[in-house]
DNA sequence: CCCGGTAAGTTATCGACGGTAAGTTAACGG
DNA sequence: CCGTTAACTTACCGTCGATAACTTACCGGG
């Protein structure tokens, strides 16, 4: 088994990431033919990484997924297009693979940064505003993993189980320190956390796709919504 | 001049929607040749009606605009494939062009079902619901019309102008009605319509693209989400 | 030492796509 | 009836995602 295995793309641990060019290349190969050598035995993984890395800076240059062909991800790692698919049954699965990747990265140090923060209410904020950073950093990206059907890997997700990953613990466990602060009074913690989810992705999304609409400043705009929901639910 | 007209994308009356076929078909055509008769001098516009017809059914049977090609919406319209760059510059402008349509097209309907609620704020709940459910019924125009950047022709629309037109005023309205009656306390309206809407979008967002994640019910979401907002905007 | 199995590729090819250049036909004004 | 031109069509280009079928290099077992 395990010659293809895109069965567990959404909790895979990402080991061996900078793997790329250690080896000493065998023959010179002067021609522009592209093949410098071949992975060994058990090395089949070492490529994936590579496409998926060749794909992420593609992806930021060009900031668009349909100006991405199989074709310019094989010329950049070096192989031909058909070898791709050994690692990925198709583009959109490539395409994801790469946005989600990037974007545990990130959450994880969005996460870690916010800890420091000691007020619950400021944490919540700090985290959203990372959040829409990201967003605002990576808008195809963000794009490709939120505002697309087209996953099939998270389609078969709950709520339950995103619920007990990263950022989501993050801000229901600032959401019970606040509670028990007294500074909000909620008594549904998972409604709320799905409203701020709503209203920081509605930011970022229209933030990214109106960039020339004279919209406010991403931190103010955040700042302003969060304080009124977070208003909302202050005891009277 | 007026060959090729797409200069003015976004306002631009939509008169003449169904004139499809009327005329009676020339010679009796039996081959499967896709030419029917060809449209008189002044006529060519006609066509372009048709094409957004077709385009639009295409777009509510498949639900996924890679799914259109240009062909197949030249085929459904009894054409040929070049013929749409007659009236259409490129494919984007296409599906932009029907989204839009069918969009303002329910907006107008939302805004006028809207006007018989009595109490501001809950006008301004029945115009989200009501937002909400547009995009539900149609989440592949909801996605091209809101959650990308390739209109081209919204680029250089400021918020300004956008601020008097349709759903905006009427929500503005409300906003300034809610305030007269005292039910809130709204300084800068303009950043709580910008507020309303990033939660309003970003529910739907979610809604569309996690169909099976166990999300709240759209309408009890929108009520918790703004009654929150509006809570947060009730005087103390 | 080599030999079969198989991982890790390649070559060749398919059908479809978006888009363009250049030709054609039919309506209209003079 | 004739030239102009709107409204097309035919032919074609380069590219794309994807698959089938072949090849090559590694590696364990005898």
């Amino acid at each position: 088994m395990a010659r293809t295995a895109w069965e567990a793309t959404i909790t895979e641990d990402a080991t061996a990431t900078a793997t790329s060019s250690s080896l000493p290349d065998g023959e010179g190969d002067g021609a522009p033919g592209p093949r410098p050598h071949r992975a060994r035995r058990g090395e089949g993984e070492q490529l994936r990484d590579e496409i998926l890395d060749a794909t992420q800076a593609l992806l930021d240059e060009t900031g668009d997924e349909d100006k991405i062909s199989i074709r310019k991800v094989a010329e950049r790692v070096g192989r031909t297009s058909p070898s791709i698919y050994l690692h990925f049954p198709d583009k959109d699965s490539l395409m994801f693979a790469v946005c989600q990747r990037q974007y545990q990265a990130s959450e994880d140090a969005m996460v870690a940064a916010a800890e420091g923060v000691d007020d619950p209410v400021e944490r919540m904020v700090a985290l959203a505003r990372a959040f829409v950073h990201w967003g605002l950093d990576n808008p195809e990206q963000f794009r490709i993993l939120f505002l697309t059907d087209r996953s099939a890997a998270l389609r078969s997700v709950g709520l339950d189980q995103v619920a007990t990953s990263g950022a989501f613990v993050a801000i229901l466990a600032a959401l019970e320190d606040a509670r028990a602060t007294g500074a909000i009074d909620v008594d549904e913690p998972l409604a709320v956390l799905l409203d701020l989810w709503a209203a920081v992705q509605g930011v970022t999304t229209l933030l990214i796709t109106r960039p020339d609409f004279g919209l406010p400043d991403a931190d103010a705009w955040i700042d302003h919504l969060l304080g009124l929901v977070l208003d909302g639910l202050r005891p009277r």
